[in-house]
DNA sequence: ATTATTCCTATAAATTTATGTTGAAATCCC
DNA sequence: GGGATTTCAACATAAATTTATAGGAATAAT
């Protein structure tokens, strides 16, 4: 429960393969690279990849030397935008967006405890930019080399 | 994505009901009355509050005049614990509670935002108690009721 | 005995996750 | 210019998981 869904996992790590293409040129990179380097099935990148297309978030060229790039510069890119593309809103219930979904809401205890709790997510996510992460991986992985191969 | 499952939300409400009554009496609680009030299937409450007892956080009496109770104050329940019972783990992702989940996640930087955000939730979580959230629905009914039945 | 309740197991329905098939657009190469 | 190749695009289907319903057995009270 509370689990991020495969589309949201896959999806950010998409993003993520876009983004540190973007600081390189901004070469399109193609569906099958992403892939490959993600252990991702290119079908499911394919259907995953569309609503982030369609918010705009990513530009795809077609044909042979096609692929995809960030639309924007990763610092210009929040989490939760990516979220919201995949599932329309990013949070926990959807009763906190859609105050009509459920008519128990005006007594519903529970709601409240779920809507702080997307709030707090909510922010979280707004303030992580795909830059940021970039910069956390680097970080990771200068940290890895130090310590060598033993990993706790 | 990231949805809290209907079991989350279902089990949050049926604890949430067996509260409010263990504050009058602590009589048992028959899960009829909980499906009725709260509109939830009967037979899909029998299945969510299995682990429920199995975590030790209700007590179960068999037979007629049985039914359930809390087996702790509302104020000495948490979220957590409750979330916990019903999957296993409050994380958002499964990496970040079992770190042989995915043999990526030396060089994931996904990883971190998840860990991050499933830190954050946890923690709120844990500090909201079903008591806490009695209180907060009496609150709510108060202001309800000052409005009038106009709501925004 | 009868009734009310939890408990256990099976199965159906809906949704999410993943794969497969074919078509369309752009480039490449002859 | 035109066929071959590469890539995205669209649609269909299969597999897995979550959500929900169903039937009856076990237990205890009346």
């Amino acid at each position: 429960m509370i689990k991020v869904s495969t589309k949201g996992r896959y999806g950010l790590r998409l993003m993520l393969n876009l983004a540190s293409h973007y600081n390189s040129g901004n070469k399109a990179v193609i569906l099958k690279n992403v892939a490959q380097e993600e252990d991702i099935s290119i079908r499911y990148l394919e259907q995953i990849i569309i609503p982030l297309k369609i918010k705009k978030l990513v530009k795809s060229i077609r044909g042979a030397g096609g692929g995809y790039t960030l639309a924007r510069k990763p610092a210009e890119i929040n989490v939760c935008e990516i979220l919201e593309a995949l599932e329309g809103t990013c949070a926990l219930v959807d009763c906190v967006e859609d105050t009509d979904y459920c008519d128990r809401l005006p007594g519903c205890a529970a709601y409240e405890v779920w809507r702080e709790a997307s709030q707090l997510l909510q922010n979280f996510f707004k303030k992580v930019t795909l830059q940021h992460i970039l910069d956390l991986g680097e970080k990771k992985l200068q940290k890895s080399k130090e310590k060598g191969k033993t990993r706790r």
